[in-house]
DNA sequence: ATCTATTTGGCATGACCATGCTAAAAAATC
DNA sequence: GATTTTTTAGCATGGTCATGCCAAATAGAT
């Protein structure tokens, strides 16, 4: 018996035997003896330190995915078309760990679609993602002529991306190339640009602006 | 008893009940009984059809959730835009039949993942129309000049598409406006269009040719 | 050394459910 | 009417697993 244990820190090793699980077999096939038999531990070594109960472990292991992809989803570039393309590539894993991560992350979002406990959870999240993508694409049409309506289109146009990625990623066993997803998102962000007119105020304020250097 | 029962008649009768119970409470909650119960039919009564086992009942649910998909994404337009519009928008459902029904397909290709006698069931159907999209988009672009790693990257964005609206339908308690997605993939087949430029032959043939249409 | 807190560990029980199997009832055929 | 086929129906059994609960071993504090 070691030391004293970290609570939060046998949490994690915890939720990572999860999350292999799921990868491994599915959201279905997850007990207590599956994920005592990856983390090397007993069954009692794992209820101990989430109040006894399965559940627990799930809904610490979802809120662990979550965190995770969040932290993977920020955004490092300060051009805004850039800052969206990084935004939908991070649902291309650069390791196998992301992509496994990226798979439970779908299957536990189908198991909320009929658990509300779960649901709640997860609805925060998105909501919360919904909005960055629309202030980005605020951000990356803020010299252009757009009205509430076309940036609502847009925005379902790449929450749709979004989502397709993920999904699609999930379902295969080989993870999707961030090549090739920058490349699809960088071109239809530029496309979209092109699909509305420079604003009046863009072309009358873009002294120095990304307009001047949209063109050179 | 009624007279001579029609099997497939039941056995299509009792994969209605498994959809309706897939969208209800998800494919996990899915047992014999919980069948029975939605059909109004004894255990025996559905085991009977369809060689006594569960699985069997939910192979053949699968089937028929994808021979109606396939069905709905028929094409019915000439121009081959619309025809790409029209596969993609089949999955906004028009019934709310049809959102169940997609939601059930969702949570089988999820379970597939890891189960592979389902899996290469869907891997025939899902092979098929990636390449429908391929094939629809060489019509839609046949007249501009494009590389078959160009024409690789619109159907991934394509069938990206169909992915995202899919499973963010499954997601959604309400389901998505067929207005919204045809609007977006409209306009993202225009300015798809419009980023390649007419091809030689095109222009050369183009007597009385979609060029000269799209230009009036 | 003693006491308290922490960690490890798993038993016992009840709930759930698939499936092998059987049989009775009803319809159809001869 | 007798026989065969079809349909209805569910019992019994074994397997799986979550969870309430208990207790021993170990670490840390006094």
């Amino acid at each position: 018996m070691p030391k004293r244990v970290d609570p939060e820190a046998r949490r994690e090793l915890v939720a990572d035997a999860v999350i292999e699980e799921i990868a491994a077999h599915g959201i279905r096939s997850v007990t207590l003896a599956r994920i005592a038999a990856r983390a090397g531990l007993a069954i009692g070594s794992i209820r101990h330190y989430f109040g006894d109960t399965l559940r627990e472990v799930m809904r610490f292991t979802m809120g662990v995915l979550m965190q995770r992809a969040a932290r993977r989803a920020t955004p490092l570039s300060d051009d805004p078309v850039a800052r969206i393309v990084d935004v939908i590539a991070f649902v291309a894993p650069t390791s196998d760990q992301e992509h496994r991560e990226n798979i439970a992350l779908v299957e536990y979002r189908v198991m909320a679609r009929t658990d509300p406990e779960l649901a709640a959870d997860i609805a925060a999240t998105s909501f919360a993602a919904e909005e960055v993508i629309h202030s980005l694409l605020r951000e990356a049409l803020a010299d252009r002529a757009v009205d509430e309506e076309a940036l609502h289109r847009e925005a379902l146009l790449l929450l749709t991306l979004i989502e397709g990625f993920s999904f699609s990623s999930a379902l295969s066993s080989a993870s999707l190339h961030e090549k090739d997803i920058r490349a699809v998102v960088t071109a239809t962000m530029h496309r979209l640009r092109d699909a509305y007119p420079p604003s009046d105020e863009a072309v009358e304020g873009a002294a120095g602006g990304p307009e001047a250097d949209e063109q050179s």
